[in-house]
DNA sequence: TGCCTATATAACTAATTAATTATACGATTT
DNA sequence: AAATCGTATAATTAATTAGTTATATAGGCA
């Protein structure tokens, strides 16, 4: 599960579609298919979910024929957590107020 | 700045490098370019560069003959809270903890 | 003015991605 | 055992991305 790879699956907008109702509930792929209906094939789908899986992002669990989907957020957000902590100096410890204050000043927001 | 926009500019490891740059002091494109010496040419960077800028996640500032850059803290930490607010239920108010419970059973971490 | 320096843009190419249709596979039902 | 259902994989194709080299543009300096 490296970061690369939770970007990666982080930057298709069906992808985050696919995370947040899985935010929600558990869902087969067979549910998630339905949800994209009359925009993209069950194939297309479930490479998304394999991608999805691959970024450790969601798990897997084959119950019966169908297979279950659910978000690992622990996965999600440490991985957002710790880029935000790496990237955003407010949120780093120790840094230089004139440093803040400075970069707020040209142009923020 | 859309959210797309953004996620796609998250998803390239040379561009998430360059935020971590900039979290850290603003620099100017000649700047930048160097710390990728042997590694990607300037017109690459600048390519960059300017998916950044358009993304809304830095500001862009011609001075004298040098072009700097810098981060925009805030539209990085706004986007980023504000996914992981919709996708992640315990960030999420008022879920039934039963929810949440049940997911974290199922293999989480 | 004419020449550097810093940066961006253009033209091109190779590699990757995202979709499609067709097919395979494993589990259930008859 | 055969048909069916749910899902994944294969083969293919079109579109996008990420880099390259070459060139343009704009600002400072002799």
């Amino acid at each position: 599960m490296t970061v690369d790879k939770v970007f990666e699956a982080l930057s298709s907008a069906p992808r985050r579609r696919i995370l947040a109702y899985l935010s929600r509930t558990d869902m087969t792929a067979g549910e998630i298919v339905q949800r994209f209906a009359e925009m993209m094939s069950q194939p297309a789908i479930s490479k998304h979910l394999s991608i999805l899986e691959n970024a450790g992002v969601v798990w897997r669990e084959k119950r019966g024929q169908n297979v279950h989907y659910g978000l690992k957020e622990d996965a999600l957000t440490g991985t957002l957590v710790h880029f935000l902590a790496e990237v955003c100096p407010r949120s780093r410890p120790f840094r230089k107020d004139s440093e803040a204050v400075a970069r707020r000043k040209k142009g923020q927001s």
